[in-house]
DNA sequence: TTGTACGCGTTATCAC
DNA sequence: GTGATAACGCGTACAA
């Protein structure tokens, strides 16, 4: 094959080799820091690898060893959500602190059409992670299937439905909706609204069941408006539709903090005032809550803690453990602020 | 070496030459697709792949080919700002989309610690990537050094100050803060402060010496504070100190959204209202600046747009172009909204 | 059309 | 202590 490119070739031990006189054996033998190697041949290959610039190809490396001490992180949001939603980076982050604690490399991967669908499914499993994390997959996701395939330790960060095999790390969301519904019941409002959202996850019909829980014989289906994202934009459009449908309402819970504040800044446009004549409470305690006025009264959502756990179950399946059934739920808390 | 994990190994070739009778050549050839193999090796192939469960291993194809077809993206910004700049994200998925148009796969990388800086470093010069963006890198950078010692593509988005060599791509911050500014002077503010931030990046430090452009003779160093990161707390704390030291201050320029954000908010906790008493204008035109009451007056930065010419300039690196001296900026507008 | 043999860059296992 | 040599899983020139 030619060498199409004019990129100079990386050095590799053979040039190290030849450079220093000593042999392969030898040469790894120093990259490694092993015992039983002189200090002359120790020497001898420093200089080497200074000389031509020698760095080790990893990739090479796990080839041999089988396995690359990385470990994957697939968020698989629309465009506005990525954008939008600060549990994203908290899970990110979470997730990245017990890796990098236990020296392995977090590479996230973004899947943001069905081309990169295929293409991350792939990547996953070309032998270049040794576990993955999953946010928010979807029910017939290919990057799920791959993954139940390979059999490659993994953990859910959300509940996939229809997904088994699979350890899951998420939050309570029928009871965290059912008590930030009830709260909202016993200020005193009786015409109470829902503005739901990503209903083909757990997240969203969880927290639609939760609402109507809290609600029992008072739940009405025509109070419940439905947007596929947990966008503000939601947040003004659900808010203009439920207005529309019964100017009555006195309460709201909004799928999302982005939807409750995307609602809040419509109600700014009517002669409706937030908290007095309408109480609004949201979901995931995020950077949108505080910027909310009156500031938002939400569900606080431990996305660093969420981000954490699964990489602990993904590290523990690396060692051998078998997953249990099921999954793990954490405990959400409500943030009683002005909104309601 | 003994098979310490009870996880099942995972096909490879040879297991479908034995399971299918034909060589591994042509199992090769059947796998790429290629033209010269039988119609009956090809069913045998087929089924034989398809028994076994053979995936394959892409890192190892890649050894051999000597290229990845992946890109890295590093992210190196503190936690608070990760969290809360949503540039970053945009930046991802606007690189996102060129990529995957050319059918290369992006891992990102973040950098949230030393140890995570060193492991990226070994990690981007293990041979796993074709090229790397780089976000926000530091003068003293371990990342930045690997990479131009290792000579592989790259890009900067911003425009690191003592790394040469590498092409980047960014935005004219002192125009843009030169511009806001004068428009600040130009509705009759007379004295003008600035909430600065991050001074060991070129952004810091052009939208300080934009600032001080447009003030020319009226610059007072007295009204300018210093808060490490592009943070709402620094904005609080900010302006705080500001009007600590001189309360009749009556003009603002936040070094972003969000620390403008931060200062109006504080704002509010005195006598002085914004637009009347004191403007405010920002940098970002983030989320933040459709949070604040009055809405905030700010600098557009066409954060996807820096993701895709970061990523073409990768791509083109690696067809072999040589990437001139310097870099691209990028044009930035104005959004005059109520704040100033 | 198919099979064989070699190499990609490492590491591990041997003799020496 | 050191140096051959065999893998790891794959692609491919070359011979058949």
């Amino acid at each position: 094959m030619p060498n199409d490119d004019r990129r100079p070739r990386r050095a590799t031990i053979h040039d190290v080799v030849s450079e220093s006189g000593v042999s392969r054996g030898t040469v790894s033998r120093v990259l490694n820091d092993e015992r039983y190697v002189s200090a002359e041949a120790r020497i001898a290959v420093e200089a080497a690898v200074a000389k031509v610039g020698y760095v080790r190809n990893t990739a090479a490396r796990n080839l041999k060893s089988q396995r690359s001490r990385a470990i994957g992180l697939v968020v698989h949001e629309p465009h506005s959500v990525f954008l939008e939603d600060p549990n994203i980076g908290a899970i990110l982050l979470g997730t990245n602190t017990v890796l990098s604690e236990a020296d392995y490399q977090l590479v996230s991967l973004v899947v943001d059409s069905d081309r990169d669908s295929a293409r991350v499914a792939e990547y996953l499993s070309g032998g270049f992670v040794d576990g993955v994390v999953i946010i928010s997959a979807r029910a017939a996701d290919p990057i799920a299937r791959a993954v139940a395939k390979l059999g490659i330790p993994a953990a859910f960060v959300g509940h996939p439905p229809e997904i088994s095999g699979i350890p899951w790390v998420g939050i309570d969301n029928r009871a965290a909706a059912r008590a930030i519904t009830a709260r909202l019941i016993a200020t005193g409002r009786r015409r109470v609204g829902m503005i739901v959202s990503a209903l083909d996850r757990d997240s969203g019909r969880d927290r639609l069941a939760g609402f109507r829980d809290a609600l029992g014989d008072a739940f009405d289906p025509g109070l419940v408006v439905d947007y596929p994202l947990y966008a503000y934009r939601s947040g003004s459009d659900g808010m203009a539709e439920l207005l529309r449908r019964s100017p009555d309402i006195d309460g709201v819970f909004a799928a999302s903090d982005a939807i409750a504040a995307g609602a809040m800044d419509w109600l700014r446009g009517t002669n409706k005032a937030v908290p007095l004549d309408i109480g609004v409470v949201g979901f995931d305690d995020s950077a949108w809550a505080l910027r909310c006025q009156p500031l938002l009264s939400t569900v606080r959502q431990p996305a660093d803690e969420l981000g954490r756990r699964a990489a602990e179950s993904v590290l523990s399946q690396i060692q051998g453990a078998v997953p249990g059934e099921g999954g793990i739920m954490l405990d959400t808390a409500i943030v009683w602020r002005d909104s309601a």
